[in-house]
DNA sequence: CTTGACCTATGGGTTACCCATAGGTTCTAC
DNA sequence: GTAGAACCTATGGGTAACCCATAGGTCAAG
């Protein structure tokens, strides 16, 4: 099958099947005669479970390395588990200074309920931000 | 002052004082001989605005915007207010993203503790990840 | 045999910087 | 006065995972 074809199948747009492919993580036949790349079904199971992968959070750099593992008749399985083990916190880490920073959204959208909208006079731009620290807040601050 | 001076004094590297110069955020007198970019007090006060709007979530280019109304005498306080209220839903939906994302992994690292890890086999590149939906489950899946 | 839908490769855009390179400048010490 | 360190400049490439535009070749249907 072609680009297209396999993209629909796979429900990913035909730009990301040839991303993949590019990226080495699908490795389509050519067509002799006129260059199209040409899928198999074992492609299109590759394809499910790079989606898989990508739903796990793992980058299409480290779905090559657990394809390459794989290809080669390694079980990729515990690279698999290190991987994911290893962004878990990350991506926690990731969350909570998300929620850092919408808490000071909120707070500081809270705190304007009251504050005028003034006209920059060369030392201000706009007080609503600059009434916001530059660095996180220490006890004395507050 | 120079790249070096201004960066130190706000706490950031040279290389950001020099991509907010080229991204306009900031627009220092030239030294005439040596074409030197040289920075005011005014810009370090500049460059204090800046990073307290990115405490904020603003983009470059959302600053830049903001520092453009202020520089033609318009408050930019309307547009700041209206940025941080719709930037604010986009974070949460992100959170929300990777509050999901991070709980798939948890289970995903849970389940797989009774798992074995497989040698591929030409159908099965990891099981591990195979055991987990290309799509959102639906209430049919569980 | 044309039209429209498909294919190709290439290169640029996204975000907020970081880094390497090559070359000019300034400062400090000897 | 000059060597070397430390600074400055502009340019271009890298990051992640694609999306999009372009120009041109291919193919199936009417």
């Amino acid at each position: 099958m072609k680009v297209n074809e396999l993209a629909k199948r796979g429900g990913v747009t035909a730009e990301t099947v040839r991303h993949y492919a590019r990226e080495q993580l699908l490795a389509p036949q050519r067509h002799p005669d006129n260059g199209y790349q040409l899928f198999s079904d074992t492609d299109l199971e590759r394809l499910r479970f790079i989606q898989r992968a990508r739903k796990l959070g793992f980058s299409v750099a480290e779905i090559r390395d657990i394809l390459g593992h794989a290809d080669q008749g390694d079980s990729p399985c515990p690279l698999v588990r290190d991987l994911l083990a290893s962004r878990l916190p990350q991506i926690r880490a990731r969350i909570a200074e998300l929620e850092a920073l919408a808490e000071r959204m909120e707070h500081a959208l809270d705190s304007w309920q009251h504050m005028p909208d003034g006209t920059p006079d060369g030392h201000s731009v706009c007080r609503l931000i600059e009434s916001f620290p530059v660095s996180t807040p220490t006890k004395e601050d507050s």
